[in-house]
RNA sequence: GGCCCCGUGGUCAAGAGGCCUAAGACAUCGCCCUUUCACGGCGGUAACUCGGGUUCGAAUCCCGACGGGGUCACCA
């Protein structure tokens, strides 16, 4: 049988980390089978409704390299694939489960039932519906019904016993009957509830692995109670850990970092992302760790995911995406980094491909950048401190000396190429019978106000140009003297 | 609280009774390289939650405790 899994993200606002890598393990595990990866919209919920969610999943998951075989924009043949638009089709199935006696009307009100959960409280005892209604007769049912008496449908489920299936992550679960509660089935607007509707449109779509988070685990067997009431074939389950936020809090829509969307915002690549995501969880059994999605495809296994929560690590996502970027095509790196030069750099004349492959092996999130090259715009004011060096055995007063030397010799230099700097500043240095450093040290403090930068003294001097070069030079003299 | 799941370094994790004196990666620390930083190279610190069993032998199996998470909605 080919296999069908799905993605069913409610269009709440914007997708977090957690949520992304849900439906990369569904993409995934559909893949590798050769199966269909159908995307599915669960907006039954019109309080939680966000304008524009929607479009923000579909773009996320096609940035990430995720597309669906089915799903709202693009058909297929189990539409509609948005829950709204299916509303009308639970109602029928549910009474037929009235029919063959699995559910029942009831018409409790909520407020009845809120004190009876109060009573229940004030006892000590963990409230359950008590099947109430399923115990008026036949009779009286269709008196309210006939009368519109609000009602929902409830599940009758059997109070003996016990019920068991097999989780391919988790393995054999089995869950005592008394512990299950009669839950609602449609609700008093006539509006499915999520469970209901999930198993009623996963049968429908011919979904045959569910993977969701593992928190559906304790329900499941009333799910697996209502595929038998219909006489519909089980799915296989694939049950997932969350991620989380740290040791007791996963990751949810209330940590504003952890949307996708803010990652991208901050400079991180998708394909890091992905990447990073694909291993909190799950591994490949095998030292390899960076993976791209045709590899992740190829190498997804479902029985290797984790059982216990993984904890989310920006250290070790950022630690990818600097490996990522290291590994980009310098062209696709001067493209990206452009705008974030822009930012401090605009106008300034700093020649931006130099700068980019200063920068490549150096960035590790692009946010970073104009920080790190903010000084090429303009000198940072900064304390002579930072001319004292042990190691290059640099002080204020010998940093001054070996400025004073080396300027005329920057100011003699024709032509103001790197290589001209180079070739005429070292071998002048080695006259002077003076190290590389303590000459060198000096020199890109004056020209850069700061104790690490992109690139040293040479590649930044030409950077900034001759001109600039020795305007900062004469401003590090004064600061000396 | 009932029920369910989970428990290897700070984090991700390998490990399916002897190959464990417990991999690897991130982070961290140190050294080297180097005109700074970064990259790279080398090395260090750091873990089987605890207690009972079973076994010749347990991180691996069983039981219990403890810890963490989930679930008990007319939310999804």
């Amino acid at each position: 049988m080919k296999v069908r899994t799905r993605f069913a993200p409610s269009p709440t606002g914007f997708l977090h980390l957690g949520g992304l890598r849900s439906a990369l393990y569904g993409y995934l595990f559909a893949r590798k089978n050769n199966g269909s990866f159908i995307l599915r919209i669960e907006d039954t919920d019109q309080e939680r409704y966000v304008e524009g969610a929607t479009q923000v999943i579909y773009d996320t998951l096609r940035d990430c390299g995720m597309n669906w075989d089915e799903g709202p924009d693009v058909g297929g043949e189990y539409g509609p694939y948005i829950q709204s638009e299916r509303k009308d089709l639970y109602l029928p199935y549910a009474r037929q489960l009235v029919e063959s006696g699995h559910a029942y009307y009831c018409f409790c009100t909520k407020e009845e039932l809120e004190e009876r959960r109060q009573a229940a409280e004030a006892r000590g005892e963990v409230f359950k519906y008590d099947k109430h209604c399923l115990h008026l007769s036949k009779e009286e049912v269709q008196r309210k019904l006939d009368a519109g008496v609000p009602y929902v449908i409830r599940q009758n489920a059997p109070t003996e016993g016990e019920t068991s299936y097999h989780d391919i992550v988790f393995g054999d679960m089995t869950f005592p009957n008394d512990s299950l509660d009669d839950m609602v089935l449609i609700k008093q607007d006539g509006m499915p509830t999520y469970n209901f509707a999930n198993v009623i449109d996963d049968h429908l779509m011919g979904i045959t692995h569910v993977m969701r988070g593992m928190e559906y685990l304790s329900s499941t067997p009333k799910y697996n109670l209502l595929y038998q009431a219909f006489g519909w074939e089980i799915p296989q389950y694939i049950h997932m850990p969350p991620v989380m936020r740290d040791e007791h809090h996963k990751l949810s829509k209330r940590d504003g970092d952890a949307y996708y969307s803010d990652f991208i915002a901050k400079g991180y690549l998708s394909e890091a992302i992905i990447n990073y995501l694909a291993l909190v969880g799950w591994n490949p059994g095998t030292e390899q760790e960076f993976f791209s999605m045709d590899e992740l495809i190829e190498a997804f296994d479902v029985t290797r995911i984790n059982k216990s929560p993984g904890i989310f690590d920006v250290n070790k996502l950022t630690w990818f995406n600097a490996e990522y970027i290291r590994r980009m095509d310098p062209a696709r790196y001067l493209e990206m980094v452009t705008p974030w030069f822009d930012q401090v750099l605009a106008g300034k004349g700093i020649n931006y491909p130099r700068l980019a492959e200063l920068m490549q092996e150096r960035t590790e999130v692009f946010n970073q950048v104009p920080a790190m090259v903010a000084f090429l715009g303009e000198l940072p004011d900064y304390d002579i401190s930072l001319y004292t060096h042990k190691k290059m055995k640099t002080d204020a007063a010998i940093s001054k000396a070996n400025l004073e030397m080396i300027r005329p010799v920057l100011e003699g230099i024709g032509d103001w190429t790197e290589q001209n700097i180079h070739d005429t500043v070292i071998p002048a240095i080695a006259a002077a019978g003076l190290k590389n450093g303590a000459v060198l040290w000096p020199l890109r403090i004056a020209i850069s106000g700061l104790a690490s930068t992109p690139g040293g003294a040479i590649e930044i001097a030409w950077l900034l140009g001759k001109e600039e070069t020795l305007r900062r030079v004469d401003d590090g003299l004064r600061r000396l003297s």
